[in-house]
DNA sequence: GTCTATAATTCGATAGAC
DNA sequence: GTCTATCGAATTATAGAC
């Protein structure tokens, strides 16, 4: 999408439509969406977005794909870990196009199918396996899973869609050690017992 | 809505046409919800939710009027007012008609701006002030109303309009519980250093 | 008080000219 | 490779018959 600028017109234009379904949609959600907003945003005809991708889900689909690249949390202390976790978020929600992605499905998928799936199956692919090894044989993997996903979508939401005062109104500076210091009695609750280490590891790489 | 049965038949269509609104704005947002669709379940012609209620706006609008009914919070210890918070919000989640509503607004807001106004205006005028009273003079009101509301909109939307699994995993009996411990270390945080009393107060009425 | 019929838009998608 | 013209279905809302 924003790769290396294509040589063939029609490579432009296509990749100019990618750009703009990827905005639109993080901006107002699929649905909301017209394949004649697109086509006005990309200065082309709308005939072409339907030929270049063949339906507006397709569409849709060519544009969510992506990867979290989660950090490996296995063995740090819970503050380290929520330290690098929270950090890990607040850089993909403030990347363009990473940032677009995860709007667009957290925005449609609150009534569009498709956009609730591929969130489910990110959570289910991505976030649960590294908080499972973060928590080892601690058999609460399943409830601090739940936790930590409900504080990353409730600040996500709030913040970026919702736009709730008391979330807009912090500094994007101060974001990533408000989210670490939620999720952190909550990765401490999730490890056994018997390994409780110190309080906060060393938070450099 | 659902209050006394009414006599006359208009007022029993229009009473059965706020119900159908209601429900099938909760299951699948107010844009997807046609008036069609509400007045085939509602068992009436389509002409007669225009008729009764101006427009599918005003009775959009109609139908979401609620109160949290929030609990006060001011003097109780962090692990206290946590409970009293995570019952208070799973008991409106779990009754059918606050529920309805609750999830109504949740579902449209991302894409229906004047139910994102209504989400933000029952956060400030309703949540906020709670959340500061508890806080007494610590200069962090803002900061804890911010991560309790991310808390409590995280579980809201991953467990009944996301459906993701380890949030709908959980046993409605043990949702309290789990939302009170993501909580209790906020709520502890908000207060005033000089006051941080023993951990865990009493937690009877 | 309820329903038929329809106006006025808007949507995704297609056919075919250039 | 791009655009014009349009189809067919869906939407909210209205006018008026019964």
């Amino acid at each position: 999408m924003t790769e290396s600028p294509p040589t063939t017109r029609s490579a432009r234009t296509r990749a100019r439509i990618a750009d703009a379904a990827r905005a639109l949609f993080a901006e107002a959600g699929v649905t909301a969406t017209s394949v004649r907003d697109i086509a006005e945003r990309a200065e082309c005809d709308p005939a072409l977005v339907i030929r270049y991708f063949g339906s507006k889900e397709a569409l849709f689909t060519a544009v969510v794909q992506f990867d979290l690249m989660l950090p490996e949390l296995r063995g740090l202390t819970p503050g380290a870990a929520a330290e690098r976790l929270a950090g890990h978020f607040v850089r993909i929600w403030e990347t363009r196009e990473s940032g677009e992605k995860f709007q667009t499905l957290l925005r449609s998928a609150t009534s569009h199918e498709p956009s609730a799936e591929r969130l489910r199956a990110v959570f289910a692919g991505q976030v649960q396996p590294v908080i499972a090894a973060f928590c080892g044989e601690g058999a609460s993997a399943g409830d601090t899973a739940a936790k930590v996903a409900s504080v990353v979508l409730g600040v996500a939401l709030g913040r970026y869609i919702l736009r709730l005062p008391p979330l807009t109104g912090i500094a994007p500076e101060r974001l990533p050690d408000l989210i670490a210091t939620s999720l952190e009695p909550i990765l401490a609750a999730g490890l056994p017992a018997r390994l409780q280490p110190r309080e906060d590891g060393d938070p450099s790489p």
